[in-house]
DNA sequence: AAAATTTATGTCAACGTTGTCATGTGTTTA
DNA sequence: TAAACACATGACAACGTTGACATAAATTTT
């Protein structure tokens, strides 16, 4: 074949046209004859001709989103990147992946590199970077394009528009699923001072306690992250002491899933000697046994509406601030007895 | 602030240079002397100058690479991802992202458009894509920069560099170390003919049955796809019938895990009443009770030497077809009784 | 001290597109 | 039948960078 791909010039030339009307035919403008188009489209097709996207983005906006994020071994991460990808084919755009330390010190720099060397026209930013204002800010006086999924029932603040999902709700609701059932002494795994989702879930999960006029118990409420280890050394702690909770919330499925595992190994029978919750409805925490009751949370559809509300942003040039919030459904399943 | 992204062109102006000898700077290029280079610096930091990288590309090779997969919703894909960043990362390049579904018959067309269009520099293609030949063909044919990861004890042929997975040898030794603890009824889950990887663990499967004196039971070979609602149908059929098999030879984690709730549905014990094992080590697979017996395929070391591959292919202008083999080890769990 | 060489900087074209404007053609309007 | 207008095409600059080459100054060699 070849050696060099072919360009729009070469296109002209075979076609007899000046390389402007092979622009024309390629972006479907007006005021081409039928006559030439059809010739142009035929040389196009001869040569196979593809416009070269990097020199078009010298004169046009950027057509790429990059997807930030921190966590890169959760489900999370995989669903939310499906949903943005949807919207990118949808739309046309292209999909850029970058995950980050957010611990490095460097994000700002990594972000700052990103946006300003005109490779995408937006960004994408999950917790914890959605949720440091400042880096936000930072970003945002660059001139960038965010779009935010933080936890919380409203938007934090209008700096650019913001996913939310509502975690307090979403907790208190499933903890009252438990009240209900008869459980008095719930345990909560993961919680986790940093983290806004472990925060808003505490929230909801202290208010259904306080609603049901009980307190809560310093003890039974354990610090930790949200992986299966954690759940399985938070569970450890707990089931060595007297004084059992007849009922765990894992503040996700990972930690649940850690607490279901330690709880067969100490002999327990989920549910009958203990009732297990999770957070999230990934697809392992329907196959699990006994399958587990969760909160779902929408990762992919978020994303896709995070994605949308970027695109929109970076087609319409007004510095909208739309935003958009997601309230969590409980899916009950079989790790829940009644008391 | 102000309106535009600065150029190199405004740096120069401010730091009363030439824009060539900002770009020399930028560029580390030899020939500038330190009064000059601190003076260029400091304007540099001061007008947060980031190089524009599209134009950059007009005259330099890309320095983003595609990956492009088949099944979005597995594990397989985010370690790979994970892999291939990792990469990605070290060597300075960026990573787009391409799922495409082999079956619509557009493939080819996408795969050309990405790369014909000059945004990414090469691929790296995954089963099935990877194992359509003539598609790498075409692709090669488009000067693309291919690399591929398959299913082998060999690469298949010298079109482009490959990574290659034993998967047979390893199909082979979990099979036997089955046999060794006396099973003698194995049955194998999810065969597939139009997937390599099955087949080989398949060919493997059947090597180790022949070398232990027999023969392959028809009854015992379950057609299904890699999922754990296969794994479910395919163990519910296998338990209806009379003359029940003693271990399960799950093609991939999700079908083990998919016989493992089937099993307990049945209120069989594993592995006292019933050995299961699968393939591939996933993050789940040790989370399962009982923690499955399983291969460990290395998906992100992978992926990462196939990013590898391509970057130096892209970096050093020379084809040269440098394959790469992974044999895979088994990982011994408690899914497993001595018959 | 002239010539050659090294070092430091600048000028300009090129990359492959799209946007602006100019220049044609016909075809309608006055 | 001239003027106005729609339509169709082309010439050329611009996007922000890098590479090839030119030039000037400083240093070394003859």
């Amino acid at each position: 074949m070849s050696s060099k791909k072919p360009t729009i010039k070469d296109v002209a030339r075979l076609a007899g046209v000046s390389f402007k009307t092979v622009s024309r035919v390629v972006n479907n403008e007006a005021w081409v004859s039928d006559d030439i188009k059809t010739r142009v489209q035929a040389v196009i097709a001869q040569l196979n001709y593809q416009p070269n996207r990097t020199a078009r983005l010298m004169r046009t906006a950027p057509f790429s989103l990059a997807f930030v994020y921190d966590n890169p071994n959760s489900h999370y991460v995989i669903e939310m990147q499906n949903g943005i990808l949807s919207q990118c084919r949808q739309k046309g755009f292209e999909l850029v992946i970058h995950p980050t330390d957010s611990h490095s010190g460097q994000v700002l720099q990594e972000l700052t590199t990103i946006i300003g060397s005109n490779q995408v026209g937006g960004v994408i930013l999950t917790p914890p970077l959605s949720e440091n204002r400042e880096l936000v800010q930072q970003l945002l006086a660059q001139q960038a394009k965010v779009v935010r999924i933080v936890s919380g029932s409203a938007p934090p603040d209008d700096l650019c528009p913001t996913i939310y999902v509502d975690d307090e709700q979403a907790g208190f609701n499933i903890t009252r699923h438990l009240l209900t059932l008869g459980h008095r002494r719930i345990a909560f795994l993961g919680y986790h001072k940093d983290h806004q989702s472990s925060l808003g879930r505490y929230r909801g999960y202290c208010a259904a306690l306080h609603e049901a006029g009980l307190t809560v118990s310093e003890q039974l409420v354990l610090a930790g992250d949200f992986t299966f280890d954690s759940g399985v050394a938070m569970t450890e702690q707990l089931l060595q002491r007297g004084d059992k909770p007849t009922a765990l919330f894992g503040c996700n499925d990972e930690i649940a899933a850690g607490a279901l595992f330690t709880a067969r190994m100490h002999q327990l029978a989920v549910p009958q000697d203990l009732s297990i919750v999770g957070f999230e409805n990934s697809p392992f925490s329907r196959q699990t046994w006994p399958r587990l009751t969760t909160v779902h949370q929408p990762n992919a559809e978020i994303a896709a509406k995070a994605a949308a509300l970027l695109i929109s942003l970076m087609l319409e040039n007004e510095a909208q601030t739309e935003h958009c919030g997601f309230e969590l459904q409980l899916v009950l399943r079989d790790s829940v007895s009644i008391l």
